[in-house]
DNA sequence: TTGAAAGCGATACCAT
DNA sequence: ATGGTATCGCTTTCAA
């Protein structure tokens, strides 16, 4: 492999400077038209393929990427709709700035860490469900802009999330409103720790997941004001895929047949509950009503289509990127729900 | 902002040389434990904050990135099914290996090559339809080791694409096995230009994406075996959106009602005719046979489901980042598909 | 094992 | 508008 030719070389051969080379390509305006034609010239007679980007970058201090990292979920990022709704709209933004997205992957924490450590990024933007995390750490150290979405991570310079706890209390609410009298609640992972199955208070009071702990306490709130007491209701975490969901929910309807409220903490647990329901036989509407919290395509394909508490995750992801490229971040964004009625509730 | 602290600083205060612990940190074998511990001391104490990546990487000329680009499809690569799961497998080799994903992402063709420019990457992953393109042409500028993914493009170092010819030709083959006589093909766009609808000859031959070249062969080839003309078969171009296929479709079943099999060039667009014919009071598969290419998890949720050749992106993806990532590339793989019967078709 | 010094390639400042 | 030059922060010879 021949010699890279640098700026220098081409500057020699347009008898310029390097200086003026560099402009010529950085900055067109401040060099005359006549000897930028000759510095190109010169360019393209060595075969110079323009600027190198390390160099730049390491000069100007400016990665032009903006970092993603899920760090709950770094192999899952691409298989989560959530996830991808958001790098959607992370994406919309960053090419509107002409940034590129670098997606910090990795097959555990320590590799993340590495991964963390090794993304020339300008800024990092974190979904995750709880700050207690050593990759975290690890992206605080580099001491750039962090945005976080979803969860509020101690010392982040922005943070963009839902108002959750409208998000559960609304959903509940909607179920009563559509005369379901005994609800389960099938919800995602309250700690980073897998646990599946039935919860109990002690769990619900040691929730590290803050989405959890809110859309919880919606749910609870909504249901108190019907007479409904958090012990009357089933409690049951899932992991976040609709088959484990599906399976949760056959063993629930088998054990508690006079369920007719399900609860879904997200659309993806909802959508396995619609069809665990149907190959139980139970009638949805009728029998039984299901509500998640999303509003992701895949709802609409269910059978029937799911009703859920609609969240602009598109939009969440293009905020938070405008906040982790923007001067002065500092803000939280609170998004709302609205309510998306669709075959799996009627009200009365 | 305080002036950065550096590796020497961290030398001097540890009585060592800028060496020495620029070794404690990228190669702690070389340097006595004792030694590395006071040079890790004084770096907490003066708040160093590891090697800087830029640094690291203008030296090392290695950025542990790989850089990812939809030159068709930019803003829209986290739409497409197939693009998402291109993106799951190209992550997970990476992951595998510790490079990072770099998604070059801009809004129109002239911020895409500066985008290109400005990527620090270790090679590019390319997936197009076709390679007369100025995208194409910045990236190969950077001389860099390119593979493409489905289209051959001139120059890369290697390519991955599927078996199109005998994908669209068991395709069709399969709505013949299922008694279908009288064919529509809803084709993906033949060029880059836009053009919905009737698709001519013409037009035909100057498909300039060969993708549609080969699978539209494909399907030639096979309904020849059963003595039907290309002329006898309908053909349209459609946007590879459902939505877009349904009303194609839906126009389509109005002014061709003999029509009952539908040969759709993806998932996406045979999707979209399953639900128009449904909306049209067609029987599927009964009056009408509707395949597909792809295999996408969207595909299971239709009414009826839809039958499709499978294939594996994830593994596409996948193949083509350890491709991109190895030292000596410059192979072509094929892959097959495979039939995968679900609802929407049924063999005699 | 450790130290000294030479780049990696470009940009930005300060003169002119 | 252009030239000269310091500098970005690190890794990697080459010697000792």
């Amino acid at each position: 492999m021949a010699k890279r030719v640098k700026l220098l070389d081409v500057a020699k051969a347009a008898g310029v400077s390097q200086g003026t080379a560099s402009n010529a390509f950085g900055k067109p305006d401040l060099v005359r038209p006549e000897v930028r034609e000759r510095i190109f010239a010169a360019a393209k007679e060595l075969g110079y393929r323009g600027p190198h980007v390390m160099a730049r970058m390491l000069r100007t201090g400016k990665a032009g990427a903006l970092g993603v990292v899920f760090p709950d979920n770094l192999e899952y990022a691409f298989t989560d709709p959530v996830a991808i709704e958001l790098l959607r709209g992370i994406g919309r933004e960053c090419a509107q700035q002409g940034v590129n997205v670098m997606i910090i992957s990795a097959q555990n924490q320590q590799q993340a860490i590495a991964a963390v450590n090794n993304a020339a990024v300008d800024a990092f933007l974190v979904h995750c469900y709880s700050d207690n995390n050593d990759i975290i750490a690890a992206i605080q150290r580099r001491n750039q802009p962090l945005i976080s979405i979803d969860t509020d991570i101690a010392g982040a310079a922005g943070t963009v999330a839902l108002d959750d706890f409208a998000a559960g209390k609304n959903a509940a609410q909607h179920l009563l409103d559509c005369g379901a009298k005994r609800f389960a609640i099938l919800s995602l992972q309250a700690t980073d720790h897998d646990h599946f199955g039935p919860m109990n208070a002690n769990r619900v009071g040691a929730a590290s997941h803050r989405v959890v702990r809110e859309r919880l306490a919606g749910y609870h709130a909504a249901l108190a004001g019907a007479g409904i007491a958090p012990s009357d209701v089933l409690h049951v975490e899932c992991d976040n895929q609709s088959d484990h969901s599906a399976k949760m929910t056959a063993e629930l309807l088998a054990s508690h047949p006079e369920i007719d409220g399900i609860l879904g903490m997200s659309d993806v647990i909802a959508i396995g509950a619609i069809d665990a329901a149907r190959i139980s036989g139970r009638k949805v509407p009728d029998d039984l009503k299901v509500i998640g919290i999303d509003g992701i395509a895949a709802g609409e394909r269910t059978d029937p289509p799911l009703t859920t508490m609609y969240q602009d995750s598109v939009e969440k992801g293009r905020l938070a990127a405008e906040m982790a490229l923007s001067e002065a971040p500092g803000k939280t964004i609170t998004l709302k729900t609205t309510l998306l009625l669709r075959g799996s509730s009627k009200p009365l």
